[in-house]
DNA sequence: GTGAAAGCGCTAACAC
DNA sequence: GTGTTAGCGCTTTCAC
């Protein structure tokens, strides 16, 4: 294969175990043969076999990042946050992908425990249930966006209740009265967090609730366009929407376009997105942004916290980072 | 740590070789012996190192994806077509991020030489110069969509050639004289053979070429906005526009909007993208779609047919999945 | 300050 | 059929 420390040895008459040692910068080698050996691997570049020095109980310096999906913003927005950070660690980034399937995720995170990774960043599959357990798992684990409560670990997430809340306050001062809410697909608890919030601020700012339809969108986007238009299609149809994820609200402008409802005129849109051209939609489509690429970087940080100590011990905590609710056209 | 083979052939008392064997299913075995290691294994949920193996001249059963960015329609679809294949030939995939820097491209690259990943899967940097070489690269090379023909490997690519010919074609079809293309920053080989695809309809078609400006865009969105402007802003504006990747595409969007230029009525528009919601622009964008799926699912097949070989001989093959223009409202 | 040797978990010759 | 042994590339005692 390639280089080793063996062929340094050999070309150098040192002993494996004095390369090793110079190469690592020990206090126990003189500073003359480090200096022989650094020249001698640079020239002949050498690089460590990463899976060799693993086996010694030292780290293969990879991460697991495990999301339902990559072709989706705000998790390719997380994923470039994660990279930079683990690039800038001189750690390595593994992609798993669960298409949403607890099941499958259970699997991928039941393969990681061999030493292949060091730790594990995931953002739950939607499909997930809580009988998916991770307490097998006995690597550092960080959730981030859509979380895990009953797992002791580091937590990264957004104020989704308090976005639900700005969500309809929004709308509000807009003139909107009869405010629906589109729910996503799965018991996610970040969705359930929106609703929350959106209910809450109905209450207090005294909107009947009985105008203010819940949706309950599905996984298959003809299946929810029928609901949509089922929704929209009748005069007393909301005033306004709050789309809870990315997909939903793209739905709902299809659904408006098809009835030929105008946005904002006859019906205003917010939604929970990450989308960069969310500007060039017709019209311009007013969003509750995530942090996205701020969210990554916090949980391969906080990751990479947790594997610089020696003691490897469970930390328990949740980091906020908020979101902004970015106003364009759709809710003028 | 885990559970080895060490603790099986203890515990079973049998020797770690046996069991070994026995795992992978050694014809030398008798069948009692392997049910009973099965068995044990799976109960005490057994999984092998993989770096160990690994070093035994074996696998890592890792790969290496680099692309230039992950938030990108192109490039996270074809991840994700990669992914799908890896994951079900028991590979895993790990993501680098070159951001369009040759230089940082050449240091992943590089990185990756010491047994990290089995093979890698490259779509190059448009930063990225001749002079940045691969030869050292001793790992099975699978290029995809952005490919250096320069360097025996695997290629995958789509009909640039024919796409931007055919966009040209569709162009005059629907009235179209004074065709603009939008180039993309960079020497990308990509878009040298959109543009001769473009410049060679033209011809064909005897369109007067002194009126189909060829407008060199940059990595910077403003300076863009500048160009677009002023290439766009007076009475012998072209008639429709070419855009050679979905930035510049959407840039020309947001130029169109802010000088009031009605698509498609005043200007037709026609980009080689794979925007899901392309459908749901202002107005819905005529698009040359790329199989950005299929191509990652080519890339990683044509590199697992490689790696799957004894010997790892330099196969020099390109394989063409074509584009296809789907129409829509900005050039009706 | 340097080197010999053991061992990480696994595989593959080569005995028996 | 099963066990013994050596060794992948590296780190880490422990001698010298």
């Amino acid at each position: 294969m390639g280089v080793t420390i063996k062929k340094i040895a050999e070309d150098l008459n040192l002993a494996v175990s004095t390369v090793s040692k110079a190469l690592r910068d020990s206090h126990e080698i003189s500073a003359d043969t480090k200096a022989r050996v650094f020249e001698y691997a640079t020239k002949i570049n050498y690089s460590p076999n990463p899976y060799a020095s693993s086996l010694k109980g030292r780290r293969s310096r990879n991460i697991a990042v495990v999301v339902p999906e990559v072709s989706d913003s705000f998790f390719s927005e997380a994923i470039n946050g994660i990279e930079e950070v683990a690039q800038r660690e001189g750690y390595h980034v593994m992609i798993y992908l669960t298409h949403e399937d607890g099941k499958q995720e259970q699997a991928i995170v039941n393969d990681l425990g061999n030493g292949r990774v060091d730790g594990i960043l995931i953002s739950v599959a939607a499909g997930a249930t809580d009988h998916d357990h991770f307490d097998d798992v006995k690597l550092p684990l960080v959730f981030f966006d859509r979380v895990r409560e009953d797992i002791p670990s580091t937590r990264i997430v957004t104020n989704d209740y308090e976005s639900g809340y700005n969500a309809v306050k929004h709308l509000i001062s807009r003139g909107c009265r009869r405010i629906a809410f589109l729910s996503a697909f799965g018991g996610l608890n970040i969705i359930r967090y929106r609703r929350e919030g959106y209910l809450q601020a109905l209450k207090d700012h005294g909107i009947d609730v009985k105008n203010c339809p819940i949706v309950s969108c599905t996984n298959n986007e003809s299946e929810n366009l029928r609901i949509l238009t089922q929704v929209l299609d009748h005069t007393e149809r909301p005033d306004s929407i709050i789309g809870s994820v990315e997909k939903v609200t793209m739905q709902a402008y299809v659904a408006c376009h098809e009835l030929n409802l105008s946005i904002p005129v006859d019906i205003k849109v917010v939604g929970f997105s990450h989308l960069q051209i969310a500007s060039l939609l017709n019209p311009s489509l007013t969003t509750i942004t995530q942090p996205a690429y701020e969210m990554g970087r916090a949980a391969a940080t906080a990751l990479f916290k947790t594997l610089s100590k020696k003691k490897l011990d469970v930390v328990n905590e949740q980091i906020e980072i908020p979101s902004v609710l970015i106003e364009r056209a759709s809710t003028r």
